[in-house]
RNA sequence: GGUGCCAUAGCUCAGUUGGUAGAGCAAAGGACUGAAAAUCCUUGUGUCCCUAGUUCGAUUCUCGGUGGCACCA
């Protein structure tokens, strides 16, 4: 296979375990920017609880989508995809590497492999199937999809209402099945991509995990959510950190609790991370305990193979 | 010091009229092509505190011990 000129160094892993570092050094490196893959950093005004790279972070390296929409704004992976590649486009016009790090894994895979193009949903249509779900029933949600798409019936998760709505929303919306609208075809991309992916001892990401929330908390999360207590109802606050808190504003636990909560709910949220990577063959694993000299020279050495992998 | 109660899964506890045990939470595994930090599914063997006794058989009954709690001195 011929060598690819332009590549995508893609950094990934769960939440917590280093990748922020790493890629700012990567980014320094290659002089590349960052362009981030993550679903809850692209919002304004939720720094703290997200996570998102700092000032100092900032002013090291240019990044790209962080903090660049605002919080009513309904943002999505295909949204991300086409933002995505219309900036890589750019980017590839005066860079070789380009670095992209991030923990949101579906966003990672529209990059890599291209979501399927499906209309937008109008808000009529998804307000009635929710409506519809709320008063009916997930019952509900089965016979419509039974009805109005029976392949995807055969293949979905019955028990899973995003799912069920997802599916009648695109029926409703374009009058054909869902299911005909997936191709699950891999995109090709104009291209190469270096997928590296950081890991470390569970009981060591844990406690780390565990120790970022109280640093949050020190560092003013509990204020940053009450800014925001208003928007709770919006999609870009359902999210670990401001949930648990919203619930303490409204008294049905106390902060220690809430503090706990959002521990362990971070906790759960690395573990489906590390479910889902784990399915990618494509990702060379790096310890996040050894050097960043050693892992940057094992980086260098995949970037410097051509385009087949290893 | 005396008396009573308790000791079972990582935690909180239930239970076995004596036939080696099960819930919630935690935890682990998994699914997932537009709400993805979302949404959903699956998974419970542990010296039933230790020793001795009764018994075909003890985690369960009895004696003693250890630890905890409560009350009385």
């Amino acid at each position: 296979m011929a060598r690819c000129s332009k590549t995508l160094l893609l950094i990934l892993g769960p939440t917590g375990v280093g990748k922020t570092e790493l890629a700012l050094q990567e980014a320094e490196r290659y002089g590349s920017p960052i362009v981030s893959c993550d679903s809850r950093q692209v919002f304004r005004d939720i720094p703290i609880g997200t996570a998102a790279p700092t000032a100092e972070e900032l002013a090291r390296v240019k990044h790209y989508f962080v903090g660049t929409r605002a919080l009513e704004e309904d943002y999505n992976a295909g949204q991300y995809e086409r933002d995505a590649m219309a900036l890589l486009d750019e980017l590839y016009r005066t860079h070789d590497i380009v670095v992209m790090t991030g923990g949101s894994m579906l966003y990672a895979d529209a990059v890599c492999k291209g979501l399927d193009d499906l209309p937008a949903v109008p808000k009529e249509v998804r307000a009635s199937v929710q409506k519809g779900y709320e008063e009916a029933g997930i019952g509900w949600l089965q016979a419509q999809v039974q009805q109005l798409d029976p392949v995807y019936w055969q293949q979905v998760d019955p028990q899973n209402p995003a799912r069920l709505m997802h599916c009648v929303e695109l029926c409703l919306t374009t009058g054909k099945p869902y299911s005909s609208l997936r191709t699950n075809t891999v995109k090709e991309r104009p291209f190469r991509i270096v997928k590296v992916g950081l890991e470390r001892d569970r009981a060591q990401l844990y406690a780390r995990i565990d120790e970022r929330v109280k640093q949050m908390m020190r560092d003013g999360l509990e204020d940053e959510v009450k800014r925001v207590y208003d928007k709770r109802n919006l999609n870009s606050l359902q999210t670990v950190g401001y949930k648990e808190l919203f619930a303490y504003l409204d008294g049905e636990y106390d902060l220690n609790r809430a503090i706990e909560l959002i521990q362990q709910n971070t906790r759960h949220y690395a573990k489906r991370q590390l479910t889902w990577f784990r399915r990618d063959k494509e990702i060379y694993w790096l310890d996040a305990n050894e050097s960043y000299e050693k892992n940057i020279r094992i980086i260098d050495d995949l970037l410097s193979r051509d385009g087949v992998q290893a």
